[in-house]
DNA sequence: CAAATACCTACTAAATCACTCGGTTAAATT
DNA sequence: AATTTAACCGAGTGATTTAGTAGGTATTTG
């Protein structure tokens, strides 16, 4: 799992298109004018987005962009996974002295923050966001104090 | 929290320097060759881990590299933030309109992610790592799956 | 037909990554 | 004292990524 701000743009956009995309398409000139991301680096994204189906082009006037699933059906992980590659952690994957040797432990270390990360990632739906934001003080906090208390939970368990 | 490839290199070092420097120092030459990272590459990231107290060079024919503290007062996180700046998520922050609009709403998701990934790798010390190792094939399977059935956990509670 | 919009390709300045090169100090060995 | 070993230091470099510009073509609406 890779973790950049091409990522977070395209995370911000989709979040973007679910909360202005309820009554017809919304156009990338719109979303660039909104998030402060400029047209063409959104076509970009948006390629790469469309090409694993989480958004749909209408084109002509009129036209723009829809989800290409429900909100509740595309995790933030789907998104990071679409327009940033997925970069293996490992350099001695398949080398001869990758069996007992000290890259093992880094690479089951990698591993497993990866694997934390991408279901941390992939239990967030865009729906999930959008009502974030409308519930905002209350749930928020109690969710953010309950997910903190079981991290340190794994804390103590590993140690 | 930035995770690169960079911060991988520099946790990989510090593993050897764990490992291998229990009796006298360990020169970045070694290192190189263990770990097959270039000589003024691993010169450059120990410039920085030095400048934050994790390493002790030692000049001289016999010198080398120390651990700048015990392997348990070292952690992972420590290392990353040593080589790998700390970049800021936001770009709106100070801006106008970052008071209720959407960006707020990815800002406290990666937030969120990013004290998530902070703490994940701010409980493992070098020590662990090196504990790991020895230990290997038995607990390492255990330690794993208790840590997997917690992440599960924290999905189901989260959802 | 004209306009709006998605869609596509190529290019670019800046930054980062991993590395090379060529040194200079400081300490141990001879 | 001379040599060697190693840390320490700075400049530069090709490859890649980032975020963006420029200039199109294709498709749909009015």
């Amino acid at each position: 799992m890779r973790l950049s701000t091409k990522g977070r743009y395209a995370v911000t956009a989709m979040l973007d298109l679910a909360l202005n995309g309820t009554q017809g398409p919304v156009t990338l000139a719109d979303i660039s004018e909104n998030q402060g991301i400029s047209l063409s680096y959104l076509e970009q994204l948006f390629a790469a987005l469309r090409s694993k189906g989480l958004v749909r082009g209408v084109r002509g006037p009129g036209g723009g962009y829809y989800l290409g699933r429900e909100s509740d059906e595309i995790s933030v992980a789907d998104i990071i996974c679409a327009v940033d590659e997925w970069v293996e952690f490992t350099r001695c994957k398949g080398r001869q002295n990758c069996q007992e040797g000290q890259r093992c432990l880094t690479h089951s270390l990698w591993d497993d923050l990866s694997q934390q990360i991408f279901i941390f990632l992939s239990d967030i739906t865009l729906n999930d966001l959008v009502e974030r934001g409308e519930v905002r003080e209350a749930a928020r906090r109690e969710k953010k104090a309950a997910a903190q208390a079981q991290v340190v939970g794994l804390k103590h368990q590993a140690a």
